[in-house]
DNA sequence: ATATTGAATGCAAACGTTTGAAAAAATTTC
DNA sequence: GAAATTTTTTCAAACGTTTGCATTCAATAT
């Protein structure tokens, strides 16, 4: 019945014989405009569904209003809860988000940006893909600073870029969960470590390497292994892990799901968790407080990260020229529980 | 040192003493354009990193490429499961997914809804709100119908809505989780239902039902609580059903997160899994393959769901003006594990 | 030399809205 | 009743891009 072009301003006018500029004025409650006009006018609007075309409003503002997120993934705890940060200090700010999910790839993440600059978008949030991570690339980051939008990273970054980053100590947050297990009595302490290169996957690295070597501990290339951050990717790592002549009596993933993943392997093997073996994790995910026996892990304030990004964002926007990058890095906290609690 | 101002097809336009039209072809490759001014143009244009306008093409073509996606939560693996089948289809054709967190929330759904529809959203993908739900409102979505915006409803759905929507069978996956419980030999089968009234919930809980009736097995109302979805809202309630004087031999979560909750109180308790009680989830999440033991569950496509969603769309968007709305409803299926296996 | 062709470019309108300045209309003042 | 004032409305430009049509200019054909 209703034709499906949205009622417009001009549609109004011509309704009213009257210009676009009043019926403008009426309906944003401009002073000058006679009371019944605006009455009716706002009625008659109401009454048809006048809906403002924001469209044309950015383009005259150069004002859009929308945030891009581009991440490499959404299936994953920490990403979501970043992602829920934002939200809640942007959406009421009236801010729209534009999730981008690269899939770890470069060439993704590239369009993803192209497409945010070409829209207009006022903002990106970036936790950038392990390709882009890998190979080293970075002009379509200058890109994206050259016109001045800002850009803040999550997570995921590039250490010699002059922008904004929200990220998690991952480096104190691994030494102390390493130091914990030194501290219960485990021995040889193996690491699944996450992929070669990324920053979360080093940082938490050298946080293990680190605490061993502060207390003296043996270094084993053998109890090293790679996995890639989900939970079957963590199975034969483990497996091989305690198949091992001298097997560790301890295993720190590199996330929940990691760990989760090696629970299971060594409950398959009969290994009593944390008598015979001890495990923690990291990122303190749901699930986590309610595996059996529940595990230790570390916590990583995914929401908060969220919401100091855009603190970031906003300081950016709002700061004068000269505007000086922040680097914010929110502590992440060990959370004791039963896999580690060899008594 | 650049302006901040992006490079506009006109300053390419006075850099060449042309018209924007010229610069407008040149760069669109037109052949009605000398082949040197083509390639200076473009060529500069490649230096100066000019980026096409697509606001101001938006609002020519009335084309925004952008669709909404408005889901109560991200934090669920389905809800991403989803998010990621929609950008699997969708985003390789060029559009950009708007996601609006509606936490459940009726307001912030109402708004979100008006806020897609004027960024002129070419269609919106909706999972309505508990509150929603609750409260039978539906005005809001009658302004995106008179809009003629497509509107794609993804799981939580209105039932007498003329339009198109792909969700699962919960129905019959209940059903099936059930009846395998059963077929092992569980006698006495608790629910952790989900909240009451939404569909999700209450087709799984009709689904136990009748497949109980089906085999003139007793049901007790005492068997059946409410949960909240997440784990931690499963605590509480198993811990009364295993404290009832007669307990439950089996328990049917609403989904895995209940129902892992579900298993950490039982095995709290020092029962066995599955020799003492059985246990199935609903949503074949990864980390059910691996706790331990491994959850009997149902698989829910939710990349499936998404992709067909997408499909849906993208059929309305093309079809004829006596476009008649499709509903989809995939298969779930059992995914049989340890959880539910008793010999 | 003139007409004809063809290639290359420019003009102007359009998308929907806002806004400063100008114009018109209504009201008040003397 | 005219001038001054106030209220209300319209005009025109702007945001950046595309596109049908008109125009310009040079080259070719007659």
């Amino acid at each position: 019945m209703n034709s499906s072009r949205p009622v417009t301003i001009k549609d109004i006018a011509r309704r009213f014989r009257c210009s676009p500029s009043t019926v403008s004025r009426a309906l944003n409650d401009h002073p000058a405009i006679n009371e019944d006009t605006r009455k009716n006018i706002q009625e008659y609007a109401k009454e048809v569904g006048y809906q403002r075309n924001e469209v044309s409003l950015s383009l005259l503002n150069k004002k859009t209003a929308s945030l891009g997120v581009v991440v490499p993934t959404i299936s994953n705890y920490y990403e979501t809860a970043v992602i829920e940060g934002l939200h809640t200090v942007l959406q009421p700010m009236g801010y729209t988000l534009n999730i981008c999910v690269t899939n770890e790839s470069y060439l993704l993440e590239k369009e993803s940006l192209s497409k945010l600059l070409s829209n207009r978008t006022e903002g990106i949030f970036l936790s950038v893909s392990q390709e882009t991570y890998d190979a080293g690339y970075y002009e379509h980051l200058e890109s994206v600073i050259q016109r001045k939008t800002p850009l803040i990273f999550i997570d995921r970054e590039y250490e010699d870029f002059e922008t904004s980053r929200a990220t998690v100590d991952d480096y104190h947050g691994a030494f102390a969960a390493v130091e914990h297990l030194i501290s219960i009595g485990y021995k040889q302490i193996a690491h699944l470590k996450g992929p070669n290169g990324l920053t979360v996957s080093e940082q938490r690295f050298k946080g293990y390497i680190n605490c061993l070597k502060k207390y003296n501990m043996p270094i084993r290339e053998d109890l090293i292994l790679n996995t890639n951050f989900n939970v079957e990717s963590a199975i034969l790592p483990t497996k091989r892990l305690l198949e091992l002549a001298s097997p560790p009596d301890a295993i720190f993933g590199v996330n929940d799901q990691v760990a989760i993943g090696a629970m299971r392997v060594a409950k398959d093997k009969g290994l009593r968790i944390p008598q015979d073996i001890g495990l923690v994790g990291f990122d303190n995910s749901p699930i986590s407080a309610y595996t059996f026996p529940s595990l230790t892990t570390v916590h990583r304030p995914g929401r908060k990260i969220g919401m100091e990004a855009s603190r970031l964002f906003l300081n950016q926007l709002n700061g004068s020229g000269d505007f000086a990058p922040e680097s914010i890095v929110l502590p992440s906290e060990l959370v004791i529980r039963e896999s580690s609690l060899r008594i």
